[in-house]
DNA sequence: CGAAGTCTTGAAGAGCTTCAATACGCGTGG
DNA sequence: CCACGCGTATTGAAGCTCTTCAAGACTTCG
């Protein structure tokens, strides 16, 4: 690989770093979300390992970047849960992205520069920084790695439209229905489902912000799905009674996940 | 330019083309666009051309491509206007983005491969399109554009969130009055406002689905609006009584826009 | 000239929010 | 150790926002 020494020279600190097994099984995660959608080369695996920064561990609630800010590296999530979201003037609060192990949380802050939203993590979780000037040289000389990242966020769009579709389009109890569907895919790529069962570390308040829609009538609303004995959620954990008819209920089609595998 | 010759050979056809003058000034549309964020060198802005294949003519209502389908061909949108949205079970529907002059409309189809949605003209329109092999070789050899390509897409994945948050946190009011301030900024970068007037060739079932609103409520809204001396709108083409006042009552911030000049 | 799309208005009712209050678990400091 | 505060979950009730249904006027177009 051309500029592979430059690469290198331009992160020394990374060329020195030590991984223990346990940070280089959380990374893992991310390699995981990105051999869903396409094969990756060892070198390209190699100059991605390279550019990631040393592992951090964080407790729920962290803020991670806030609005109108100009991180210098963008943050890769291996552990534990993170969102986006906008606060309004009214002190209201749209969450606008969920983000699980594997996920590159605010790749775009890359090249769009200015935060337009707030990132905090939502559970105790684990963190690795990427470097804006690494990013950059990867650009010029991994494309096909680049492409890939590209994806991570196109695909984070994709979700965004799907959420969209539900805040305008879809009843309260469809929206809800949706998003437990979504998120058990989601967790199901990088490992994290067993038994149409997974942690889901959120408050009802955090619901509520996700799904636009007041504390009292998400309430309620969850209510309903546990009264069609669709789900099961007490307290972290939750259960997938009948993953069909949830589907159903939810209009939910996987197509917007682009979990296929194929050159990209 | 390494490979030059290649990207050219693979696009033959484009080499041979002669652009009539109107057509340059169609493409220009997306040079505008594009340095509207950032500087494009020469070579980049010759690749570009290159790329960009004969520009076509289409009624309003075409349908530029559907769900399921695979493009082999990414469309930039020159002149008119454009719709991406979402079609569900039970005949509703959601937009879930507005294209002007300028914008590529389906960039994200070169490495989603998949469509997960519609796009149609909304009016008469000037399209080209930019086959995904072209794009892939940019990727190789033009790094520098490639992240501009990337931001575009960032850009609209930014609109498409704030779009998420009028969706589940404003009032129709103020979901309309956002979308009226962010219309304008988008057509004034790339010259289509005149004095805060510009064309809107929609129809109200159209804003009602791009509001997340039954048409009835829209119209309703809108003559509140009117009523409130923000806006007039007779037929196709808006005016912006008082912008200041519009922007307070949608609360509305340009930052997402991601508007200023800066290396990416 | 009829058909189809658009804009408009009124009225009834569903869906959701807001307000208010209770209960529960957890960690902290007295 | 218990009291207290805090965040969370829950429930009932009132009321507002928005949808749905229905109908009329207007324009465009074949």
């Amino acid at each position: 690989m051309r500029n592979c020494v430059n690469l290198r020279a331009s992160f020394a600190f990374i060329g020195a770093m030590k991984r223990t097994e346990e940070d280089l099984r959380l990374i893992n995660a991310f390699f995981l979300r990105l051999e869903q959608h396409d094969k990756l080369r060892a070198e390209e695996r190699g100059a991605l390992l390279d550019v990631i920064g040393p592992v951090e561990r964080l407790p729920g609630g962290a803020s991670l970047v806030r609005t109108g800010e100009r991180p210098g590296a963008s943050t890769l999530l291996l552990s534990g849960m993170a969102s986006r979201f906008r606060l309004l003037s009214d002190g209201g609060r749209q969450i606008v992205a969920i983000h699980v192990a594997g996920d590159f949380v605010d790749l775009h802050s890359f090249l769009l520069k200015e935060m337009d939203h707030d990132v905090a993590t939502l559970a105790p979780s684990a963190i690795a920084r990427v470097r804006h000037e690494a990013l950059e040289e990867l650009t010029r000389n991994y494309p096909h790695a680049t492409r890939l990242l590209w994806l991570l966020t196109l695909i984070d769009a994709a979700i965004m439209r799907e959420w969209a579709v539900s805040l305008g389009r879809r009843t309260a109890l469809e929206r809800m229905a949706h998003f437990f569907c979504e998120i058990h895919l989601r967790l199901l790529a990088v490992g994290l489902d067993g038994n149409d069962t997974f942690e889901l570390p959120i408050s009802q308040v955090t619901l509520s912000d996700i799904l636009g829609l007041s504390v009292v009538h998400t309430n309620k609303q969850l209510q309903d799905l546990r009264a069609r004995e669709l789900i099961v959620w007490n307290g972290s954990t939750v259960r997938l009674l009948d993953r069909e008819r949830l589907m159903k209920l939810a209009d939910f089609d996987d197509l917007y996940l682009h979990r296929r595998r194929e050159p990209r």
